[in-house]
RNA sequence: GGCGAGGUAGCUCAGUAGGUUAGAGCAACGGAAUCAUAAUCCGUGUGUCGUGGGUUCGAAUCCCUCCCUCGCUACCA
């Protein structure tokens, strides 16, 4: 009989930037305490992660900086990798999707789909940049739109009218990457008929959902889009950073990322199976009928773990004899902010986990971290709270009882593991306390209730201090010491217990602990069992959490700070010359009248006078003014503006404005004695 | 504006198949104890459950209005 398997993934971080917090907080730390948790039950496990290198942002990247796409992913794989590892991940595997396995898997994929007939193929004119000698994608492209002679619409779709043409339609194309007129070229795609399968996605994530119980933002996430319906979606694309489509006449053309990412698991399960010397072990797992699946992401991946991975599983089972398994559950978390604000790589704001294991312990963070995820909904990280919990829970309840207890030991037993002689009602109470954990906290992770399954082993080291307390063993050492050492011995279990159901957790304070027990983790179902027989030597104790103090967190909360401001003085933008400044025209304008757009939040529509005649011009500026103060300021307006429409209403140029770190705005103004018309040079 | 989520104790968050006095951790206040990292333990909450209405014998929980916040999105910054 197969025993039963189990597979844990966790989202592939995209190899364009370093992990925070809140990628930790969404995905990572809730898999890596369930796979430690399994692992101590016994279960048979792998774990796997891994980066993903593909995709148009890191081709960006690697422009920008004028290297290789080879070096932005090793640079961030090699980044995360180590942050990964500081952080106590236990990955069975890191992988990347740049590996030579995983593109044979993800051509295999694609290869046998187009075999069995499931694509469809279809040829389209495609905007291409000869400047930057390669096809763009449809939101790279700006123009004009046929329909309603708005700018700014996309390649194939006006957003302002909604009409649908083709590309050749699009009147004054720019591409968005050059600055270029772009040319078409004709091109053609693959695409995969997803709406054939919203039928079978919808049965497939009732019947789980009803046998494993999955979460609601996930469920709601999925009926959202199959309110709107599946779609065809494509999935190749023009571009040379990828895997490369499998077939003749097809250079220059990659998979879609969203296509090959989800496969990185497979590719990476087949390279560990083939560290080990066991090449085709990795069906057992992915392959087996006896093996759970379960996805751990963030919500902004549901779509591609709940929906289109078990479609493009589907799609295979189908057409071949070896049948793949499908997640059982995706225990999707929401996104976790950063005092209070959004964590944002371009604003600079929030931290990243190497520059935070700098300063602190991985456990201070994983537990910090595990109380407060964001299970249900946006949570928040603060340094206040960090602080806080790391001095009065890891250093001051767990910490301090440990301390209390082996410092004791030591002194008046000789550092050996005291008999347990005649019980109170009080030992009996705790023992049965400390044998009913285990269970409790395992149905708490099985339920993926994480925060709370934290909470309540923190809540056994309390009532650990209030066994010790109410015992008083600093008393019964002179009256009784058999009864002292009772209450000891059952302290030092208590401590054991700590230990081991803190190790999904944190998994270094556990070692620890077990270190100076001088003894090894038992399976969870017995790890509230008396565990440390009488007369066992134990080692030395050691302080397991120092206080956090008050500079420590000045420190790093000023640093934190100015990391934001100096992303403002040094804006990353591309240089220009006076030409190009000089094809802005800049004028002086007095706002005649001001009223708000209809249904519009912040627009209003202002008539000014240029000095030549009059014109209209919408801005967005009605969440900080309100029309009443508008008329009679000078204000700075760029007067070659293209015109544009907005929510139906005509714009004949821009206003500028600054705005400041409320958002509000400022509309740049100029003395009343400057005469309308005036160029701004 | 559209779509989605959310507004519950000072802070971070639980709690909805409607039902006795709305919870936890932290903080705060009072007390006990002194083995221990000035740590621990006990006790203490008059919270408009965002607002206003409705359904109901009964609503944080269901329905509607409005206000606010956040995310995605369209909005000329």
């Amino acid at each position: 009989m197969n025993t039963e398997k189990i597979i844990v993934t966790a989202a592939l971080p995209y190899a364009n930037g370093a992990i925070h917090l809140g990628h930790l907080a969404g995905a990572y730390l809730p898999a890596d305490i369930y796979v430690r948790f399994q692992r101590l039950r016994g279960k048979d496990i792998i774990f796997i992660c891994g980066s993903d290198e593909h995709g148009v942002p890191i081709t960006i990247t690697a422009d920008k900086e004028k290297v290789s796409p080879q070096v932005i992913i090793d640079r961030y794989h090699e980044i995360n990798k180590i942050s990964f590892e500081k952080f106590g991940m236990s990955f069975d595997i890191y992988g990347r999707t740049s590996s030579k396995v995983h593109h044979e898997t993800a051509k295999e994929f694609f290869l046998n789909f187009y075999n069995q007939g499931l694509f469809s193929e279809k040829k389209t004119m495609q905007f291409y940049d000869n400047k930057a000698n390669m096809f763009l994608p449809d939101r790279y492209v700006e123009g004009t739109c046929p329909n309603c002679n708005t700018d700014g619409a996309r390649s194939d779709e006006c957003e302002n009218c909604g009409a649908l043409y083709n590309p050749s339609e699009l009147k004054n194309p720019i591409s968005k990457i050059s600055g270029e007129k772009p040319e078409l070229k004709e091109t053609s795609h693959w695409f995969i008929p997803l709406n054939k399968f919203q039928d079978r996605l919808q049965e497939y994530i009732n019947d789980r959902n009803l046998r494993f119980n999955w979460k609601e933002n996930v469920l709601q996430y999925c009926k959202g889009w199959f309110h709107d319906g599946l779609q065809e979606r494509a999935i190749t694309r023009d571009l040379d950073w990828g895997v490369k489509v499998p077939l003749e006449n097809a250079d220059h053309k990659v998979l879609y990322v969203w296509f090959e990412a989800v496969l990185g698991y497979i590719s990476a399960t087949k390279e560990l199976f083939s560290h080990r010397g066991q090449d085709s072990s990795w069906r057992e797992y992915w392959q087996g009928e006896n093996t759970r699946y379960i996805a751990f992401i963030g919500k902004d991946n549901i779509v591609f773990h709940a929906i289109i991975f078990p479609a493009m599983l589907m799609a295979w089972n189908d057409g071949n004899k070896d049948k793949y398994i499908l997640p059982e559950n995706v225990p999707a978390n929401e996104f976790l902010n950063f005092e209070g604000r959004k964590f944002s790589k371009s604003r600079n704001w929030g931290i990243d986990v190497l520059e935070f294991l700098n300063h602190f312990e991985a456990d201070s963070l994983r537990y910090t971290l595990a109380l407060n995820l964001p299970e249900l909904r946006d949570s928040d990280f603060s340094w206040n709270d960090f602080q806080a919990r790391h001095n009065n829970e890891l250093a001051d309840i767990l910490g301090n009882f440990v301390n209390r207890t082996m410092t004791f030991v030591h002194k008046h037993f000789e550092g050996k593991v005291p008999q347990l002689g005649k019980l109170s009602e009080r030992d009996v109470e705790m023992i049965d306390i400390l044998n009913g954990y285990p269970v409790k906290i395992a149905t708490l992770i099985e339920k993926y209730k994480l925060k709370d399954a934290t909470l309540e082993v923190m809540n056994l080291a309390r009532l650990s201090n209030k066994y010790f307390n109410d015992s008083e063993p600093w008393k019964t050492l002179k009256s009784d010491k058999e009864q002292c050492g009772t209450s000891l011995n059952i302290s030092l279990q208590a401590i054991y217990t700590l230990a081991g159901l803190f190790l999904p957790v944190i998994p270094f304070t556990s070692q620890k602990i077990f270190r100076m027990v001088n003894s090894r983790p038992v399976e969870w179902e017995n790890m509230g069992k008396s565990n440390l027989v009488e007369g066992h030597q134990l080692g030395e104790p050691v302080i397991l959490f120092k206080k956090v103090e008050n500079e420590m967190i000045e420190e790093i909360r000023l640093k934190t700070a100015n990391a934001e401001s100096d992303v403002k003085k040094e804006p990353e933008s591309e240089l220009i010359t006076i030409d190009d400044f000089s094809k802005v025209q800049l004028r002086i304008a007095e706002i005649l009248s001001a009223e708000r757009v209809k249904k519009s939040d912040k627009l209003i529509k202002l008539i000014v006078d240029t000095g030549s005649g009059k014109r209209q011009v919408i801005a967005g500026i009605g969440k900080s003014y309100s029309p009443e103060e508008l008329p009679g300021k000078k204000v700075v307006i760029v007067a070659n503006l293209k015109p544009a429409k907005l929510m139906g209403e005509e714009s004949q140029g821009m206003v500028l404005a600054v705005e400041n770190e409320q958002g509000i705005l400022n509309v740049v103004e100029v003395d009343s004695s400057i005469s309308n018309g005036t160029k701004v040079k």
